[in-house]
RNA sequence: GCCGGUGUGGCGAAAUGGCAGACGCACAGGACUUAAAAUCCUGGGACCUUCAAAAGUCGUGUCGGUUUGAGUCCGACCACCGGCACCA
């Protein structure tokens, strides 16, 4: 695994507002400390190549690609050109993605936490520099960024030499220029970065047009009309014309200015010119040209950062790690071997860190320091540790001697027919077609997932780091651990806003439950819209599914009468600790009640007619359809249309209504499995017979013919197929009339027939026809001029 | 600012380029009831006529385009939601 100990300046500013700590209003004070982090970056270039192999919703997977944020350009040193500097020789070395507008470079800027600044300011500049550097560290990272509407810099006094041209540059420090980014320092390029640009403007620096557009014409267009198609890169902006006011006065359209991609032009010198090339050229050709003189090179950049990976909590797992001094008194870390693990938490009295800062395991001295001499280390994981790999730990949760068995993993988790695939489509690259690694029949990984957005550049990308770690160590059989996943949508408070409890719009699960069951309120999350959309909650909504339950209750039996009901009431009515003979009254009375509610008289055990099939079967094929397609809530309206329908059968088939129970299931166990044993109770041995390949076979709670274990129904299509027709007429696309035409009519005999339409020939009378479409038991539009 | 998503009745929504509004909520009228609740039946986009009905016109955020036909496809714009945000 890549653990990495490194030394460095860790921000402990993640909870900081204002210098306070969000919770209890602490003062927070950064300072260095010796963190684990996970080099996921390491892992950018997959974890970026193999989105296209999943299948997730494309703005998550537009969400990890922004995240990770890979920009292709090139590494450009610029020698320092202050001879009276002690560091004359020393290069600063900045990245660009823009290589070929080196020529327009003008300036350069470092970030003010830059390592080389303090070694090039001038001594006259050196208290300016020194003022803004305070300036700058007295603010928290949010400060910085709400104030960077206006541009703030100091010049160094130093100078640098543009590489292409050997002019001499100034150069400044930032904050608009990230310590974190690239190498902490930019060359500026102001006619072609609204930034630079915003920049010079401010401190009057110049600005040299390097790149003629060729793309976008017309003066102050560009904002409006579609860019040139982009690389993926991360390009300068292309946006923001900046106002004539705010011009410097170079005399140039500052429309083109901006334009992005264009030809190269200002950008020759005696041994080298870029003129005349397109961007996508120029950049090419003056990366060579870096390359070859050893004064760059080619370079990828990305957003995504190394993983910091300690806390200094008791609740998280600890490290397996301890501390040695070499014979010099050096510290060196070592991994405990495998048969120290699980290495578990020390019990503590008090969880709290140390006064001096250590972290609370610190406390806890006889397991801190191990008889040879070692320490261990104090810092716990966070609890990404856990969320990353529980699925798999959930295949084999009991397994002593693995995180997961092999057996269990290959079996859960891919197929040896899945697995080749995967790895023949990464080896060979000249494979005509990759589309054949996605979307396999048989998925490797997690076949569904199904989670919020609000994990989708978090647990989503952390987990997918550390599959790809295992299934390099050969671990796990697939690269991705998550084939499809699909985010379900937000529900919101009945205001339309986010629940949250200081809005007090909170809707607690567990009353709905109470007042409408688990039945009803599974169904109305299912019914009130496609499940990737945010909707909000509607308590009446729940009410209308619950009533569609009450539908089905009916449909299925016969309630007592209101007096048959209230004499065995009577007798129940008893809360909760009644004497023994009191509950046995109770006992007797709900036996009673429960022998009250019979099979509805109208459930036969007769065949159904063409009508109440045709009805099932509709049904039966839109709630496949839709249940795969994960569309609940026109399948449960499909389950409504078929009980509205079958409530008025006089005569309700008993193998109709048990197949509808089956459709039921999925969406309301709890009232299906109820009908179904009621159903089974009174039902004729001969129906019995008749469904296929059940017997009664008892496997514990269940039988092969109760509900789960039942075959999902089949629909026939020859059931669905209608005699007539109902066909809509409409003349120059305005329905008209509508005909019924049997189904099996050719075309002309439905064109004859929606000719001879009374209700349309007014619309035909006097006019050319032109044209007659016929849609095959669709409609007829009769075109007429 | 950039990226992604969404715009359809009073509300949640439905509709392989082919009858816009299925299904449900809320509402209105009726039945049952002493009454209410529950249940059952009926109605319903807007506008315009009409005693009533039929007919008609308009209608899927806005403007334009393609098409015999557009909620659906194309172009531009507007609004809202989510993510990112000085990333060179």
């Amino acid at each position: 695994m890549n653990w990495c100990p490194e030394l460095g300046t860790v921000l402990a500013n993640e909870e900081v507002i204002d210098g306070k700590s969000e919770v209890g209003g602490f003062p927070v004070v950064r300072k260095p400390m010796r963190q684990w982090m996970l080099r996921i970056t390491a892992y950018a270039e997959k974890l970026l190549a193999d989105l296209d192999t999943i299948d997730w919703s494309d703005s998550l997977k537009e969400m990890q690609r922004n995240w990770i944020g890979r920009s292709e350009g090139a590494e450009v040193d610029f020698q320092i050109a202050d001879c009276r500097l002690p560091i004359a020789d020393s290069k600063i070395r900045v990245f660009t993605t823009r290589p070929d507008t080196l020529f327009g470079a003008t300036y350069m800027v470092l970030s003010p936490e830059h390592k080389l600044v303090d070694q090039i300011t001038t001594p006259e500049q050196r208290e300016a520099i020194a003022r803004y550097k305070t300036q700058i560290a007295g603010k928290s990272d949010l400060e910085r960024t709400e104030l960077a509407k206006e541009k703030s810099g100091v010049f160094t006094g130093a100078h640098a030499i543009n590489p292409v041209n050997g002019e001499r540059i100034p150069i400044w420090i930032a904050d608009y220029v990230l310590a974190s980014y690239g190498t902490g320092a930019i060359m500026a390029v102001p006619a072609h970065d609204t930034r630079d640009f915003e920049f010079a403007t401010k401190f009057a620096l110049p600005i040299i047009e390097v790149v003629k557009p060729s793309e976008c014409d017309g003066a102050r267009a560009v904002p409006a009309r579609s860019a040139p198609v982009r690389s993926g890169t991360h390009e300068h902006s292309k946006n923001s014309v900046p106002n004539d006011a705010l011009r410097p006065g170079t005399g140039r359209a500052p429309a083109e200015a901006f334009c992005e991609l264009g030809v190269a032009i200002n950008s020759s010198s005696t041994e080298f010119s870029l003129n005349g090339l397109p961007t996508a050229e120029a950049k090419k050709k003056i990366t060579a040209w870096l390359e070859e003189k050893n004064l760059g090179k080619k370079s990828i950049n990305y957003k995504l950062r190394d993983w910091l990976f300690s806390r200094q909590r008791y609740w998280g797992e600890p490290f397996p790690i301890v501390w040695k001094k070499d014979a010099a008194g050096n510290l060196y870390h070592e991994a405990l071997p495998e048969s120290s693990l699980p290495l578990l938490p020390p019990s503590l009295e008090d969880y709290k860190p140390t006064t001096d800062g250590q972290p609370p395991l610190a406390r806890a001295k006889d397991w801190l320091n191990l008889p040879d001499g070692s320490v261990r280390e104090t810092n716990t994981m966070p609890q990404w540790a856990g969320s990353c790999w529980y699925y798999l730990r959930y295949l084999d949760a009991k397994n002593g001697g693995a995180f997961v068995g092999k057996d269990a993993e290959s079996y859960w988790m891919g197929t040896t027919g899945c697995k080749l695939k995967v790895e023949s489509c990464k080896s060979d690259s000249s494979a005509p077609q990759p589309a054949t690694c996605n979307l396999q029949p048989a998925t490797p990984g997690v076949d569904l997932y199904v989670g919020g957005t609000e994990h989708a550049v978090l647990h989503l990308l952390y987990a997918r780091f550390w599959h790809k770690v295992l299934f390099d160590l050969g671990h796990v059989s697939t690269a991705e651990p998550f084939f499809k996943l699909v985010n379900q949508g937000l529900i919101l408070g009945a205001d339309g806003q986010k629940m949250s409890k200081s809005r007090g719009n909170v809707v607690n699960p567990d009353d709905v439950i109470e007042e409408y069951g688990a039945d009803a309120f599974r169904l109305y999350e299912m019914f009130m819209g496609p499940l990737q959309d945010t909707k909000p909650w509607n308590t009446s909504g729940v009410a209308g599914v619950y009533k569609f339950l009450g539908r089905v209750w009916r449909l299925f039996v016969d309630e007592p009468s209101e007096t048959e009901f209230e004499q065995a009431e009577t007798t129940a009515d008893c809360s909760r600790g009644c004497e023994s003979a009191e509950s046995r009254a109770l006992t007797s009375a709900a036996t009673k009640l429960l022998n009250l509610i019979k099979l509805n008289a109208a459930i036969k055990d007769v065949a159904a007619t063409p009508a109440q099939l045709k009805t099932l079967h509709a049904c039966i094929k839109k709630v496949t359809e839709d249940l795969d397609g994960m569309r609940f809530n026109t399948a449960i309206s499909a389950m409504m249309v078929f009980v509205n329908d079958a409530i008025a059968w006089e005569t309700k088939p008993v193998a109709v209504l048990r197949e509808f129970l089956i459709l039921l299931a999925p969406f309301a166990p709890h009232i299906a499995e109820e009908l179904w044993e009621k159903m089974s109770k009174v039902q004729s041995p001969k129906s019995k017979v008749t469904d296929a390949g059940s017997t009664t076979l008892d496997i514990g709670h269940w039988t092969l013919d109760s509900l789960p274990y039942s075959p999902w129904p089949k629909f026939d299509p020859a059931l669905l197929v209608e005699d007539t027709l109902e066909i809509p007429v409409q003349v120059n696309g305005k329905l008209r009339d509508v005909i019924r035409v049997p189904a099996a009519a050719d075309n002309a005999t439905i064109e004859a027939a929606a000719l001879a339409s009374e209700k349309a020939k007014p619309y035909l009378a006097g006019k050319t026809i032109k044209k007659i479409i016929v849609v095959p038991k669709k409609l007829v539009n009769i075109a007429v001029a």
